[in-house]
DNA sequence: CCATTATGCAACATATGATGTTTCATGAGG
DNA sequence: CCTCATGAAACATCATATGTTGCATAATGG
């Protein structure tokens, strides 16, 4: 698949889908190969890589919207509110990360087939965007 | 407490206190006078108001920096992420809001004395922060 | 061997939301 | 009645995410 085919039924641009397929590939998930036919082809077992290594592929970005605003404040208040929540959203991305960690690609491929089915049409890629 | 004595120790602006503040006064739990004298002032029992509460009355922001980006997406791919994903966000949510509803500004006020005591000093809210 | 087609990379543009600022109206004291 | 406070709306600024453009590089296929 060349960047561009994958842009196209995302809604976006073959240069972000760069950008995202960068981490992925960095980590060996996926090759992309230069020039004529070339594009990115598949580069491991879709049953040995979890959400959580997509999500570390991609950077670890931050899973909460808030957390700490510094880590060892001088504020009195906010060394309370740390103190009081901190071991909250460590737990809480604790958890979210463990979930991640339990689905695995084929997982995903397996039940996007069979949603496939149960629409009772064949499909390609580009209708499988409503 | 004027908007402005808040303002200058968080480093921020007094017309952003107001606009923090009005959630919490519109649950009652702070006060606002106008004119000479006035300012705000609490209005509830801190063992009684947790923070939670404080979060509700703040608009309830999203807790979660990620999270289905639609509820009943067309594309199949992103029905399989959402199934696989949808109650791992739930929970964390979830854990996370139990969380909040466990600590009282009770609580946090007793622990910003007792840190007050172990810093050895007087303060005023001036000089708590760093 | 060279035109085509793809990625890689950097720079720039745009959109959005959070935060900060200004202004004016209103009300409460002294 | 002058001062000082909030209330509200409009506007400005900032940071981030996303999208776009341009060009270099590489590989294929005719």
């Amino acid at each position: 698949m060349t960047s561009e085919m994958l842009a196209k039924p995302m809604g976006t641009n073959p240069v972000v889908i760069r950008r995202v397929m960068a981490g992925l590939r960095d980590q060996g998930y996926v090759r992309s190969e230069k020039g004529h036919g070339g594009g990115w082809t598949l580069a491991c077992d879709l049953s040995r890589v979890t959400l959580r290594d997509v999500y570390v592929a991609l950077g670890s970005p931050s899973v909460l919207a808030m957390g700490n605003r510094t880590e060892t404040p001088g504020c009195l208040v906010e060394q309370a509110v740390n103190a009081a929540l901190g071991q909250a959203f460590e737990d809480a991305e604790a958890l979210l990360l463990v979930r991640f960690g339990e689905v695995t690609l084929a997982m995903l491929s397996t039940d996007v087939h069979e949603r496939l089915i149960a629409r009772g049409k064949s499909h390609h890629l580009e209708n499988t965007h409503a």
